[in-house]
DNA sequence: GCATGTCAAGTTGTG
DNA sequence: CACAACTTGACATGC
């Protein structure tokens, strides 16, 4: 059989830097902002949002010039714009429009280059908190996003369940409440991750299923907080959550290895065994969460080859 | 200049 | 009960 892609289904995506291309991004504090008068303050943040635009547009075209497959954008993309104070709409900012038009264009070379773009929301985002305020300010964050995601093209806003105060179940139940206070937006991209003390696979299942929440499948967390189900039926329940729409994985090896005490912290790079096998012939997007970035993702890329070519040599010969 | 500390935000688990 | 972990550049401060 034909594959155009070249680790068997696998799209691998980088994870918001580079370490070699000269791909940054710009960030601002508020209390920067804040000892600015209100003018300049804008025309600061407008300065940061508009070289991100670029930045990013700049992160597809190296993603696709080495064969990555997708991005996962930086949550501070447009920093500060929900804070209550230095807070900010794009289209309010100087030359905002132009800004606007920028993000939109770095999108459609996203789509030109088919680099699948995504958002992942910092720690700060709890949809399922105790606490009424916080709860809003996620769904804020998260409507927020979900309007430049439009911009570009991003296909999910990935999110951890949240806190698990009360247990599990009731923790589940005030998720299910937050979901639903999400805009259209928002809620069309929203995705659930399984993480790697709370909430696990088997957790989140039922209730992705229900609400057709796709399960963003991190399989260095399941190994972190198994729940009973294989490497392999996760992945395929996880896939099934998706729909149409290609699954979404994440994949990392512990820094310490997995005898260590705590297996959790990121390495620098994929352990090639921590590749699940079921993976190999899926056609699935596999975000690479390790420190030496797109050299990582390139790594992982050659072993995910070998181990095809390996399976192959072994199984049926040379079929595709 | 250069090294070091601080920065919007939450939750959990450790010391 | 206080604080680190999660994580990262940019700005402010102090030498």
């Amino acid at each position: 059989m034909t594959d155009e892609r070249p680790h068997g289904g696998i799209r691998l995506g980088l994870c918001c830097q580079f370490i070699d291309a000269p791909v940054r991004f710009r960030q601002a504090t508020h209390r920067h902002v804040a000892s600015l008068a209100p003018e300049q303050g804008r025309a600061y943040l407008a300065s940061i949002a508009r070289a991100n635009a670029i930045a990013l547009a700049h992160a597809v075209e190296v993603c696709s010039a080495l064969g990555i497959g997708a991005f996962r954008i930086p949550s501070q993309l447009l920093p500060l714009a929900t804070h209550p104070v230095s807070g900010y709409r794009l289209a309010e900012l100087p030359g905002g429009h132009v800004i606007i038009a920028s993000f939109q264009a770095a999108g459609r070379v996203a789509a030109a280059r088919d680099v699948r773009l995504s958002f992942h929301p910092d720690q700060f985002v709890v949809l399922n908190s105790e606490r009424e305020p916080v709860v809003t300010a996620a769904v804020r964050e998260l409507d927020a996003m979900a309007e430049i995601a439009e911009l570009v093209g991003a296909q999910a806003l990935t999110v951890h369940a949240g806190s698990a105060a009360g247990g599990v179940p009731a923790a589940l139940e005030r998720l299910e409440h937050g979901l639903d206070r999400l805009g259209r937006g928002a809620r069309a991209l929203v995705a659930l991750e399984n993480d790697d003390r709370l909430f696990s696979v088997s957790d989140l299942l039922p209730l992705c299923e229900r609400l057709r929440v796709p399960l963003v499948y991190d399989a260095h967390h399941h190994r972190c907080h198994p729940d009973g189900l294989s490497v392999a039926h996760a992945t395929a329940l996880a896939a099934a959550t998706w729909g149409d729409r290609e699954p979404w994985a994440h994949l990392s090896s512990p820094r310490d290895g997995w005898g260590s005490a705590n297996p959790r912290p990121h390495a620098d790079y994929i352990d090639p065994a921590d590749i699940p096998d079921a993976w190999l012939d899926r056609r699935m997007t596999v975000d690479v969460e390790a420190k030496a970035k797109e050299r990582a993702v390139l790594a992982t890329g050659q072993a995910v080859r070998e181990r095809r070519a390996a399976a192959a040599a072994c199984g049926r010969g040379a079929a595709g």
